[in-house]
DNA sequence: TTGTGTATACTCACTGCTTAGTATACTTTT
DNA sequence: AAAAGTATACTAAGCAGTGAGTATACACAA
């Protein structure tokens, strides 16, 4: 059996994190995966049982990466909460204003996978966008905004909201109307709190 | 060449529209289409030239009953703006509590072509999305509150945010989250009117 | 130190199936 | 007869997954 910590392992993970974000998950065959990785097919089985397993590594290996980052960009900005929380929507245009850039790959494999609710993957990305929440909430929490577990799920969805939007339109001026409606409840939060 | 009105050519939509919305659309083949018609792929291949064309004649036959839905959702509650506006969120959660509910076709279509982005299919959703917005900006402007514009793309993003969200964790409340949250936006618009 | 056994990690070639799209011919309608 | 519409049967390619075998390395016994 081979260990989480396999380099080759980790090669295909690397091919299939490119691949299934740049092209989509049913797009990519596996064949297309071991290529990329510099390897044959029936090595990718050696180390990973089926495609659906492949999917669901390649979605776990982005959970802590993808949650660093926003929470750098939160940590970096001054300011308010509803200033830092806005920050956080600022960089995602930035980002999402590269032509590499294709949205969520969580949310975009969810709407792939639709027929398939228990689908690992979807399990996954649920997991990973619940500790997204759970991690703005404390922080709303701890700032004293009232209704913290409400508010962070508002945010959660106009954050997903410009993940999705973006995929339709390509215009990033979205995510920003985005992180300024954040702003707007956060403060709006707050208002309630002190009045 | 066959018009628009064809009978066959609409049995063709309406198998595309059953099979493409439940699967989507790279999991259907153009055979299974054919097949839910009552017909041969041949057949369908007089009606259209492609599965590109397909799937973007499906898009566009959902474009004015899913606009016609949503105004309908408005039209029939009374109450403040921020009031109907919720209302469309409720009606929302109330049809993603069926089981043949998959979120939104147009979103999830873009998701899926997200590495074409100039699919006519894409092109088709970004015109619905518009339209819709449009629609909200005007009842937004005519009711006299700010920056409509601005306030109808936050609405619009909250939408298709929970249209996303659901697909991900499967539970109706974070439409009912993303309706408070758009019904707050628009308060907020009419306080800062108001004062 | 040499030989034997075994697990790891890999490749080549394949199966069985599905795919989008088409060449050709038949039927029905006008 | 001519045009529209449909079916049968096909091509060529792609797909996920597998059977069978190989190179390497490392363990341990003689």
């Amino acid at each position: 059996m081979p260990r989480t910590s396999d380099p080759t392992r980790n090669r295909i993970l690397d091919a299939a994190n490119c691949l299934f974000y740049a092209e989509g998950i049913r797009a990519v065959s596996v064949d297309a995966v071991a290529g990329a990785a510099g390897l044959t097919k029936r090595t990718l089985y050696y180390h990973f049982t089926s495609k659906d397993d492949l999917i669901a590594a390649y979605l776990q290996s982005r959970d802590q990466p993808n949650l660093a980052l926003f929470a750098k960009w939160f940590n970096d900005e001054g300011g308010t909460v509803a200033d830092r929380v806005e920050a956080i929507f600022t960089h995602l245009a930035k980002a999402a204003r590269h032509k590499k850039w294709k949205g969520c790959g969580f949310l975009r494999t969810a709407a792939e996978l639709a027929n398939m609710p228990g689908h690992p993957a979807i399990k996954i990305g649920s997991a990973h966008k619940k500790k997204f929440e759970t991690w703005l909430a404390d922080i709303l929490a701890t700032t004293g905004l009232v209704e913290p577990l409400l508010l962070a799920r508002q945010v959660v969805l106009l954050m997903d909201g410009a993940f999705s939007v973006m995929l339709v339109h390509r215009d990033a001026s979205y995510i920003e109307a985005a992180g300024k409606a954040a702003a707007t409840l956060v403060r709006a939060s707050e208002i309630r709190n002190v009045g």
